[in-house]
RNA sequence: GCCCCCGUAGCUCAAUGGAUAGAGCGUCGGCCUCCGAAGCCGCAGGUCGCAGUUCGAGUCUGCGCGGGGGCACCA
């Protein structure tokens, strides 16, 4: 059992085991068959679970869902297909209560230790994406302010997925999508082009609904100082569009060092506005209203995703009461458009009545569907993750039904959805929003809290659940975080090897990672936990559910604490000594991936 | 009116349709002459309701109840 192969590739094979075993029951099945102690059935994908820890490392319930086909009971089943298990020395197999139970054995997991050694940074690693290339766009936040704790969360959700990807074996693209055309930049450059007149002293009133905060009037004297005051002589509507242009490069480059702060990288800014000036907008409306999708009605440009006309009252913005008594209105005339059951509602793409201004007239959809062709059908991303905020919750369908009208499967398309962060302010939850002027920069909260506490929080909760951040809290909580419990542990790890190296034991201890050898239940239970690694990183990889690390990284701590309390290291014997040392590395290498995966610092001292 | 998400312990959250639903915080009680006590051990405490599907439901389906978000010229 060695040589090259495993050498190279040992992560994979110890990420086989699972799969071995899935095979290992359904050939037991067909030999069961063949031999006449089951009935012939189609048999089925054997799919493990994770039992409880007393009752093995692998549970395969397919007995029970045998039962029915087989007409026999289950454990009946069970005893018949583990009767043609082949003996193996990895595992050993029990039948009870209907399940078959798969118990690794303390040589195959001792064996393990020294493959994660030999893996090092890429233990953990799978190949699920087989080199293909993935992106993870996330962020993309209006850059018409500095980055809030909102768009915290959508980074530190996009980078641990892009990061996981990457362990995945995929080829990863990280973008960032800059809102840099509409109505909203043109806002924010004629509230910098009123916060600088008035930073050098010349009153000029804020527009109407300005961007009002501190931020924007910030980033405005950046301007001034890096520009002077030469736009207060240009004329308004100039100087307007000039220092809405330095302003959103100002702000993005505030926005970029923030992003570094908190550990994240792009490869890419990708801007919204160049969608329009390469003709990509144009090229791909064309083909959709080669397919008869978009449709001119009452002065705008709707896309509708079975070409059927808009629907009378669909127009106009409306209240919660006009929709209820516009559902009882439509339900006759609509009776018959049986092909508008499934699809989404028309969208409007372009208009030219309600809008004025020609260069506002796209709406945001406008330029999601060149970008979606940009991404999935030119760059070739598959799959093209999205991490939106869940006020772009409507737009998901719409996305989806662009990227089928293109043509394109929109399997490759993965439109992630996070629950907005609210506040706790005097006892109540209130929402923030940059326009209620109650938004928490993530600049300030790393300051109080530091990058990894805060990225912690982030991935401590499933997308779907909203996060509330009490800022008091947080200012307590610099040592009660979590996250340091699982750092703590990786330091002690750094410690005991400190003190191993600096005592003058360390060749005995060190010299050998084969022959490892583990009995104690602790060390057993460690070694479990820290093989879990890889099938955590495809459950991430595959559920696009990031909080599963946080889960796994406090059980691999607390496991290696039922270790270090049970199993001394320094003065056991020598050559338990050396296997337990060697076990401390491994969940060190363990903890560190993990923490390195969520994007946060494994730190050697605390 | 319609669509999406959520409802689990006092609080904040976990749980690929599997066996006895797990953690943290908080409460209470223990553990440093011993590799880092930012730690460990213990006690107490829970699936919103009613049906259904399934060998098996916190998980899937339907209907309620409660909360959040959205429903076309705002990004």
């Amino acid at each position: 059992m060695t040589g090259i192969a495993q050498c190279r590739y040992t992560w994979l094979l110890i990420f086989m085991i699972r799969d071995h075993i899935k095979h290992a029951i359904e050939h037991a099945i067909a030999a069961a068959q063949a031999a006449g102690d089951l009935p012939a059935f189609d048999i089925p994908a054997v799919n493990l679970a994770k039992p409880r820890p007393d009752m093995g490392d692998y549970a395969a319930s397919v007995a029970m869902q045998l039962a029915r086909a087989a007409k026999m009971a289950p454990m009946a089943i069970a005893q018949r297909i583990a009767k043609h298990l082949p003996a193996h020395p990895a595992y050993t197999v029990e039948v009870a209560a209907g399940y078959l139970n798969f118990r690794l054995t303390a040589a195959h997991l001792s064996a393990q230790v020294s493959d994660i050694l030999q893996a090092g940074a890429a233990w953990g690693n799978i190949n699920l994406g087989k080199g293909q290339q993935a992106q993870v766009e996330h962020g993309s936040a209006n850059p018409t302010g500095y980055a809030t704790i909102g768009t915290a969360r959508n980074v530190t959700v996009g980078d641990t997925l892009a990061n996981t990807l990457e362990a995945a074996g995929y080829v990863v693209h990280r973008e960032w999508y800059v809102n840099d055309a509409g109505s909203q930049v043109k806002k924010f450059g004629a509230s910098i082009y009123a916060r600088y007149c008035q930073h050098f002293g010349k009153d000029e009133p804020m527009p109407a609904n300005g961007y009002m905060g501190d931020d924007v009037t910030q980033t405005a004297q950046r301007v001034a100082e890096m520009v002077g005051d030469q736009y207060l002589n240009t004329p308004k509507e100039q100087a307007i569009v000039a220092l809405g242009r330095l302003g959103i490069d100002t702000m993005m480059a505030t926005i970029k060092h923030t992003m570094t702060r908190l550990n994240v990288r792009f490869d890419n800014f990708f801007s919204e506005k160049s969608l329009y000036s390469s003709g990509a907008s144009d090229r791909a409306l064309a083909m959709l209203r080669a397919k008869g999708l978009l449709i001119e009605h009452d002065g705008a440009l709707w896309f509708s995703e079975d070409g059927s006309p808009i629907r009378k009252g669909q127009a106009k913005k409306k209240t919660d009461a006009e929709y209820a008594s516009d559902a009882s209105d439509d339900t006759d005339e609509d009776a018959d458009e049986s092909k508008t059951q499934n699809a989404v509602q028309a969208v409007v793409i372009r208009s030219d009545r309600v809008i004025s201004d020609p260069d506002e007239r796209a709406t945001y959809f406008c330029s999601d569907i060149p970008y979606v062709w940009n991404k999935v059908h030119e760059r070739g991303f598959k799959p093209a993750v999205y991490v939106w905020g869940e006020d772009h919750q409507a737009d998901v369908a719409r996305l989806y039904a662009a990227t089928r009208a293109l043509g394109l499967n929109e399997n490759d398309v993965k439109i992630l959805i996070y629950r907005f962060i609210t506040l706790m302010s005097g006892g109540q939850e209130v929402r923030m929003g940059k326009r209620k002027g109650n938004a928490i920069w993530t600049d300030d909260v790393l300051d109080q809290a530091g990058p990894d506490a805060l990225r912690y929080i982030m991935l401590s909760r499933s997308i779907d659940t909203k996060i509330v951040f009490d800022l008091d809290v947080l200012k307590e909580q610099n040592d009660k975080n979590p996250v340091y419990y699982v750092q703590y542990a990786h330091a002690r790890i750094c410690s005991i090897e400190r003190k191993v190296e600096s005592s003058g034991s360390v060749d005995n201890l060190k010299s050998n990672i084969q022959n490892l050898k583990f009995e104690h239940v602790a060390e057993l239970n460690l070694i479990r936990k820290l093989l879990e690694l890889p099938e955590i990183v495809e459950l991430v990889a595959t559920t696009l559910q990031p909080h599963h690390y946080v889960t796994y990284a406090r059980e691999i701590a607390q496991s290696f604490s039922g270790f270090y309390e049970n199993c001394r290291i320094i003065d056991a014997a020598p050559d338990v000594a050396a296997s337990r040392l060697q076990l401390a590395k491994a969940s060190r290498l363990t903890l560190a991936k993990v923490l390195h995966l969520m994007g946060m610092t494994a730190p050697e001292k605390m």
